[in-house]
DNA sequence: CGCGCAATAATTATCGATAATCGAAAAGAT
DNA sequence: ATCTTTTCGATTATCGATAATTATTGCGCG
């Protein structure tokens, strides 16, 4: 591949290397961002960081309050369960509105499956999740709705901390077999019976969490 | 009510204007929106009126092109359809999650049918949709998921198009029609009645614009 | 006439500095 | 000692100006 001169805005540098941070755990969920240390740090002025700010703001990672600052999101008990909702709520219509052409989202079901077992064997939370993610994210990537694929991710960060937790709880193989009766739904080609069980899933994970209060 | 002195951001201002701008019609799809000619004309500098930009443009309003400018956004026919997916799924899942005591929302539905009617009676299509706007609102909020909430209104914009267009072509009292079963099923206690006519409702109103290509 | 290219104009992106605002600490009053 | 007011430091919000980038115009040339 090519290089190419780096044309990227100072904002998205900046909002890059902030998300960075997050994901490093050198920014964690209550630190302050002050625009004028990052801006310092980063050898710019006060104005890119502000926007890599605000956007981060939308995206829904920080939280602002006016004339006071910025600090990075910390997600509520009910914040949580109310995107795990939505969701939910997304995932079931997209099972509704797939074409009817499921082999190429059944190929990728079945590689995402081997992935958690892998991952199983491996005891890697991390990788299981990743995969988890991706099996979710197949299901609503394939019904070709890019509005509906684009609020399906938003809701990233709050899901991540409902699975974080759900998975130190629930055993892996547990939660990997809530997954293949899935693909196998969508294998006879009954849209209808994955919505069902993908409600189940849904259902079990629900009642887990509900009992880590 | 007592008053208080107004205290909001100059950036607040500029994106209140701006946005009765486009409901006024001043600001149409299409139009540019330069920064610093809104500067001068609200007496400001360039700065607020780019966040204020910047912030109609994670709303979905204009959309926004590096070092070449904003502009309001027009959607196009495939946009439009998938929001009205998305809106789809989520009504739906809404009257899955709303609580037992639904008769608050019985009385603000049956309040907005009132409206609907007065509306037809009037030939008033804005009225009309305003109301119908509410109808739909009021199933959303009742399940208190401020997070489904807010992505339900996220789609404001798009439905509007829509429902304008559907409106053109579909007589009002028909659009009526489909609204009271619906609110019967709340009645009985029945939401998975409700959620079945919602889903009609939908389909109905989707084959009429597929009709308007 | 139409194409490539340079010069120019228009606009955004970024900067450094200043004003406005907030929260906490210090001072004063009761 | 406690409560209120004032002051001060820190930070954001806004400004005016400049740099960077893109779009447009006009000109020479085949």
């Amino acid at each position: 591949m090519k290089k190419v001169v780096i044309r990227q805005s100072l904002k998205d540098q900046v909002k890059s290397i902030l998300i960075d941070r997050m994901i490093e755990g050198d920014l964690a969920p209550g630190d302050r961002i002050k625009e004028l240390q990052v801006a310092k740090e980063l050898g710019t002025s006060q104005a890119p960081v502000r926007e890599a700010i605000r956007c981060l703001e939308t995206l829904g990672y920080v939280e602002h309050i006016p004339h006071v600052g910025a600090m990075v999101k910390t997600f509520n008990r009910s914040e949580i369960e109310e995107a795990y909702q939505v969701r939910e709520a997304l995932e079931l219509h997209s099972t509704a509105l797939i074409p009817e052409v499921q082999n190429e989202l059944v190929k990728e079901l079945d590689e995402q499956l081997a992935l958690m077992q892998s991952a199983i064997k491996e005891n890697n939370i991390r990788l299981f999740t990743q995969a988890d993610n991706e099996f979710h994210r197949a299901i609503v990537a394939s019904c070709e709705n890019e509005t509906m694929l684009a609020m399906w991710e938003s809701l990233k960060m709050q899901v991540q901390v409902i699975a974080t937790l759900v998975k130190a709880s629930m055993p892996l193989d547990k939660i990997y077999l809530l997954h293949p009766p899935i693909v196998d739904a969508f294998k006879t080609k009954s849209r209808e019976r994955a919505s069902l069980l993908l409600k189940g899933h849904y259902k079990i994970l629900s009642s887990y969490w509900e009992n880590l209060k």
